[in-house]
This record gives structure tokens, sequence and C-alpha cells, in this order.
DNA sequence: TTGCTCCTCACGTCACGTGAGGTGGC
DNA sequence: TTGCTCCTCACGTCACGTGAGGTGGC
């Protein structure tokens, strides 16, 4: 039953040769993020890059890592709750691109989100009266 | 020409004895903030309660200071930029309870919160998405 | 004497920013 | 030799949180 004919497509993709990998610069630039920022989120855990001779080669496991971690943050978490999501991930069938969220983290971070905005409308309708009041009754 | 029969109420509300004042409890419980937060808004210089044998004492002058901190974070400025608008409302002919905020402040600033709420929005529309991916096909 | 409120250090947190000083390969 | 990219400390920033250890007046 199985064949040995797709063995080279066969691993994920384990071992890429350091030409395929990128270096922190072009990650960098590519995702438009500073290199303090790539090397935090490793001391923080996030990510681990392979080292040769002291340089940080990315892999297209830790792109996607990478990848994970900007959408984390773009949807409010924090590096930590972050750093849970990741391992839930890495430890699930397959890591994928996308988050292994359960539905009461989505909604208990739902709440947080609509919180802030709350927050955030109020502020904005304050500062547009404030505006209209300086430009409707210039004293 | 000048009468000493509104002597009084004359000065605005300088010499307040020491039971008109509230200690920094009492305004922490009444503004609903910390007794940290208050001693770091007069690290910051933004306070200067009166000193009674170590003991702070804030008097109306710095009640008033601290509503406008408030109402300064709430539109979402920072402190450097509070302590900036502090002074110039000091500066200003008498001290008011609202900003004195000229309109490229007010544009700024607007423009500052409404980019923020476009982040906001998009992070809540994507948690949505992925909630009703949940629940709609649950797999 | 016990409680309560107040005080001053001073380190911790969060997510990096920002030099300083040095190395390696084209 | 000059440039470019990379590296590791390590302190700074923002707005406080959080003990630790001590004082003062009812």
């Amino acid at each position: 039953m199985k064949s040995s004919a797709q063995r080279v497509e066969r691993l994920p993709h384990r071992e890429q040769s350091l030409a395929e990998m990128l270096t922190i610069g072009e990650i960098a630039r590519i995702y438009g993020i500073t290199l303090r920022a790539l090397r935090f989120y490793e001391q923080r855990g996030l990510l681990k890059p392979l080292r040769r001779g002291g340089a940080r080669f990315y892999d297209s496991t830790q792109r996607t890592r990478l990848q994970l971690i900007l959408k984390g943050k773009h949807l409010g978490f924090t590096l930590s709750e972050i750093s849970g999501l990741l391992d839930a991930d890495a430890s699930a069938a397959q890591p994928t691109a996308d988050f292994t969220l359960d539905e009461t983290m989505v909604l208990a971070q739902l709440r947080h989100l609509e919180g802030r905005r709350t927050e955030l409308d109020q502020a904005i309708e304050e500062l547009r009266a404030t505006q209209r009041r300086l430009t409707g009754a210039p004293d």
C-alpha cells in the first residue's frame, strides 16, 4: 500500500538547506518588523531559528510561527497568550497557519476588544464634540 | 477704589484649611484610581499636593488638575502630553475643568484614535469570523 | 496593644527602542 | 580598506503593580 515514490515530498519541511532559509534582515523586511522584535520573540521562546556562526536562519516552520505571532498580536493577544497558542498548535496534529482557538477563548477576547472599542468610541465622540465647539463657536 | 468688603471671597481658592482637603486615600476612592497612580503623577510633576508630616493633602486646585489628567488619559493622551496641557491650562487666564485644546491637537488626536479604531474593528471582525466558523462548522 | 492609613525605596511588568562596541564575509 | 549585515550586552521607555519595611494617630 505504501509506495516509495512520494519519498522526496514526504517530510513536511525538515532539513531545509541554508540556502532556502532567510536571514533575520530578510525576515524583518518581508514582515515589516524590526530585528529587535525578532530577537525578542526568540528570547521569549516564541521562535527558534537555526544558528550558524552566531547568525540566525529562519526556515518555513519558523516563518509559519512568526505569522501566527503577528496574527495573534493583531488579534490583541499578549505574547504570553500567543506563547500558549503556539505550544498548542505545535503539539496539534499538524501545525497550521491558523490558530487553534476554542470558542471560549474567542468569545473572551471578543468581549475584551469590544470593551476597548466602546472606550475608544467614547473618546472619539468627545473629541469630535470638542472640535465642533472649536469650529462652530469660535469665541 | 478698592473696597475691602469682598476680601473674604476674593481669592479663587488659595489657603484652604487642612480640614477641607482630602487625603490620598479619599482621592483614590473618589476617582477610582490607586495610591500608586497618584504618587506617580506627583513624581511626574502633574500633581503637587500639600505635605504635612509626610502625608499628602489635596485641595480643590489639585483635584481639578487630577480631573484634567483623567480626562486626558481617557482621550488617549500620554502623561507627557497631559503635562504640557496642564502647564498651558495653569498659565491660562483661569484654570478650567476643561482642556485648552487647539484644533490642530484635537484633529491630530482624532486621526490617531480613529486609526486605532480601524485596527480594533478589523481584529473584532476576524474574531467574529472565527467564531462563526467554530459555531457553524463544528468539526 | 491592635488596626488603619500613610510613607519611601526599589524591583517587576510589557514589548520592545536605542545606542555601544565588536565580528564576519563579499 | 570600506560597507553591509550580523551579533551581544545593557540601559531606557511607558504607566504604573507589587511587595518590603517602617511611621503616626485614633
